[in-house]
DNA sequence: TGCCAGGCCCTCTTTAGGGCCTT
């Protein structure tokens, strides 16, 4: 496994849960290696049924799309072997993992890197921020957008800026440099008040 | 026919409830 390589992904999905018969209809990803964006991943994929007016509406991803696009088998191959080992980043992570995991499952894959979430990052190092979801942050770290959110590789470029927005932020105001992937699963896990303490601390170190 | 999740996090908490975030 390359630890400067890291791939953050997004997921289009027909729905909340792959538990209750959701299945994914839109992959996209970016790979970072040392903060830079280096390569990219997209592809629709079709789930084998109709997908709701709303999944239509809210994703811009039509029905005669999907029926035009390769199926989820061929596609999940295809990103599995993408991602190879390299550790992985969604914001709402818990929400794109699920789903990744019960692809990966249907095709007698699975992951080996760790997830991390932007997100959780996000509510710890972007404590001032009136919302957490993607598009707010962008807003809220001044990063440059389209305002196409909803599409797959769309997400994940944003996410990705997002990633190395909130790592500038923690290398601007606590000096701390070249975070490895397990420091950053830390700050995600420690209170929202002990992470001056935690940064500061490591910042000495 | 009708309904539909799950993890995290805060607080008026921990023998719980509800908001946030993802499609």
């Amino acid at each position: 496994m390359r630890a400067d390589s890291v791939v953050i992904l997004d997921f289009e999905t027909t729905g909340l849960s792959p538990d209750q018969g959701d299945r994914a209809i839109e992959i996209g990803a970016v790979r970072l290696i040392n903060g830079e964006v280096k390569d990219q991943f997209q592809a629709l994929m079709d789930p084998g049924f109709r997908v709701s007016s709303f999944i239509e509406s809210y994703t811009g991803i039509s029905n005669q799309m999907l029926s035009q696009a390769e199926s989820c088998k061929q596609v999940m191959n295809e990103f599995a072997d993408y991602i190879g080992d390299d550790n992985l980043i969604a914001h709402n992570a818990s929400f794109d993992s699920r789903f990744l995991n019960a692809e990966l499952m249907r095709i007698g894959r699975q992951t080996v890197g760790n997830f991390s979430c932007s997100l959780l990052l996000s509510r710890r190092i972007f404590q001032d921020a009136d919302s957490h979801k993607l598009g707010e942050l962008i807003r809220y770290a001044n990063i440059p957008s389209s305002g196409g959110f909803h599409r797959a590789l769309y997400d994940a470029q944003m996410t990705s800026q997002l990633w190395l927005a909130l790592l500038n932020d923690i290398a601007v105001r606590y000096d701390l440099h070249d975070l490895s992937f397990a420091q950053i699963q830390k700050i995600c896990k420690t209170p929202k008040g002990a992470i001056d303490k935690l940064l500061n601390k490591w910042a000495q170190i």
